[in-house]
DNA sequence: CATAACCTTGACGTAGAAGTAAAGTCTCGG
DNA sequence: CCGAGACTTTACTTCTACGTCAAGGTTATG
């Protein structure tokens, strides 16, 4: 298992690092969640730094907002066509399909912006109420306690 | 159809009030996130106002935070507790009792608050990312048309 | 008391997101 | 060159959170 030369990565190591078992790398794969990572002569799988990135930022979309895999596969095309276009950032290329493509990710990220903004401030109010509660509830134990001086332990 | 003379509700109108279905009503009651409601004598099913408002609550924590009905439980069986101290709060049950349950009360909700400060936190820092990131497209996106007055459309 | 609208339980089905097992293939160190 | 361990595909299974009938009982109203 030579290391270092190559910054290739087998399945089994981007498993370990991200947390998540192979089988969900090939089904993000399968999904269209990642694209088809580059393969060994034997077939093995090679993945870069970042299809790391990308999984860890397709696990957040998970757990943070809760978005199905078709959901999340919408906004990593988005950031598909944004590396396309940060990539292909000559200014040989087609302004008008550039301006086309750039308005549709905006679209896209701005949508996204809406939800996270609003669940964020779903949560904070949520937050809130829960220390509201602990408050009420700090208050009725130092209330309880009270009670224990005046009438101690039967 | 008598109306507002009793404060129950049957489950076709707790369904249309919460806006899940009654096979939802029945599921969670199933799974121990509804205390089963009182019956009328035919069997159906009576809620109360809590119910409504409980079932919200619910629906709250599965989109909000994403969490899983079993989890979902266990919050929900806190604020049973809590309920149930409030209801009892005379004098005379065992003080001792009270302080104990009140004392799991206040560690379940701060593990709750734990999640929801830490939700709230990551996602903040999401929104940031987002607007900066629109931020970038939308310079982009003047660039380009910059590029296009300078050269229009050949 | 008929009957439409509402409800009951029970059983089976489904979509999303993987888990697991089988049977064979590759790679690499010794 | 060989064997242990990593990987491959294919196929079936699981778990969650319900959806969808089916067959029948209940309630309110004309």
């Amino acid at each position: 298992m030579s290391e270092s030369t190559e910054a290739y990565l087998q399945i089994g190591e981007v498993a370990e690092r991200t947390g998540v078992t192979q089988r969900t790398l090939r089904f993000y794969e399968e999904k269209g969640l990642l694209r088809p990572p580059s393969r060994m002569d034997g077939g093995f799988r090679l993945y870069s730094e970042d299809d790391v990135t990308r999984v860890a930022h397709i696990r957040r979309l998970q757990n943070l907002l809760g978005l199905t895999l078709a959901e999340i596969k919408e906004m990593v095309e988005a950031e598909e066509m944004l590396q396309e276009l940060k990539a292909q950032y000559r200014p040989e290329a087609d302004v008008s399909e550039k301006r086309r493509q750039l308005h549709e990710a905006i679209g896209v990220v701005t949508r996204q912006h809406g939800i996270v903004s609003q669940k964020a401030e779903q949560m904070s109010e949520m937050k809130e109420q829960m220390e509201e509660r602990l408050r009420t509830f700090e208050r009725w134990m130092t209330e309880l306690e009270q009670m224990e001086r005046k009438a101690p332990v039967a």
